[in-house]
DNA sequence: TTTGGTGT
């Protein structure tokens, strides 16, 4: 009888855990192409958690006390309506105290990764919310958050997106190597980047890619087509492997050049902010 | 405000 009954419950978590593997799985494909970033080598640095979220994914890392990256999809919206942006919060699920108030007086802003403006025009208020979460923030100096990282995004979704029709982006940090400039480094508990980057995948038989990498001492009035490099060079800087599902000649024929042809980059390059 | 913080 108590065999039975433990043959039962086993039968039943294992269902429950194929069940949650499946459509943890099926989230996952949605949010990415190619596979979700994963560490080139397993060290503390480069181990990092998924967390879910309404439109996009967070790699948190407990070292870091950030994420290494985020992964969402951008697509045409015809009319956009935005919402007001709602105030940013904790996440409780990184367990670490990083709350709204923690870049306080730090002289950097509360960075967003996944942007509140795309997120919200194409995957609506619920996804807008999450994108306020704290795992979602990174310090970022004025200059690059508010001028030039703010002119990249207004590019991707009003110049790349409309040109491709969608597109697939994975952003996060590099952090300095040198333990005194990076490990100890932070705001609070959280690791100062010193640069941050942002890959663009337009997926296809024959996929497109741009990356850029962009440090933290900009003005803002640099042209964004200074700060291209090849996807194999975020790799280098970050330990992270990127699109893990693609073949050896696809990723070489992907990653290895800055392969701009076709983006209209120097249409938008020098395109102004909005701010300041 | 398609980004934010500071000081009142």
């Amino acid at each position: 009888m108590t065999l039975r009954r433990f043959l039962i419950t086993l039968l039943f978590v294992t269902v429950g855990a194929g069940l949650w593997y499946a459509q943890e799985q099926e989230v996952r494909d949605r949010l990415s192409w190619m596979g979700v970033p994963t560490w080139e080598r397993l060290t503390p640095l480069s181990f990092h958690r998924v967390l879910r979220n309404d439109g996009f994914l967070v790699g948190w890392s407990d070292v870091r006390v950030g994420p290494l990256w985020v992964s969402y999809a951008l697509q045409v919206v015809d009319e956009p309506s935005i919402g007001p942006r709602p105030g940013f919060r904790g996440d409780w699920r990184t367990l670490w105290p990083v709350t709204a108030d923690s870049y306080q007086s730090s002289g950097y802003d509360r960075g967003h990764l996944a942007p509140n403006y795309a997120i919200a025009a194409v995957h609506g208020r619920e996804a807008q919310h999450d994108t306020f979460l704290m795992s979602n923030m990174l310090p970022q100096r004025p200059g690059l958050n508010r001028r030039l990282w703010q002119r990249l995004e207004e590019v991707v979704m009003d110049h790349f997106v409309p040109r491709f029709g969608m597109m697939q982006v994975i952003t996060g940090p590099v952090f300095d190597a040198r333990f005194t400039q990076g490990a100890l480094n932070r705001v609070g508990l959280v690791e100062v980047p010193e640069a941050f980057y942002k890959i663009l995948v337009v997926p296809g038989e024959t996929p497109k890619a741009l990356a850029f990498i962009m440090p933290q001492a900009v003005t803002g009035d640099e042209p964004l087509d200074r700060f291209l490099v090849s996807i194999d060079r975020v790799e280098a800087l970050t330990g992270l492997d990127f699109f893990p599902r693609l073949s050896e000649p696809a990723a070489e024929a992907l990653e290895a050049r800055v392969e701009a042809s076709g983006w209209g980059v120097e249409e938008v390059a020098r395109r102004p902010g909005r701010f300041q």
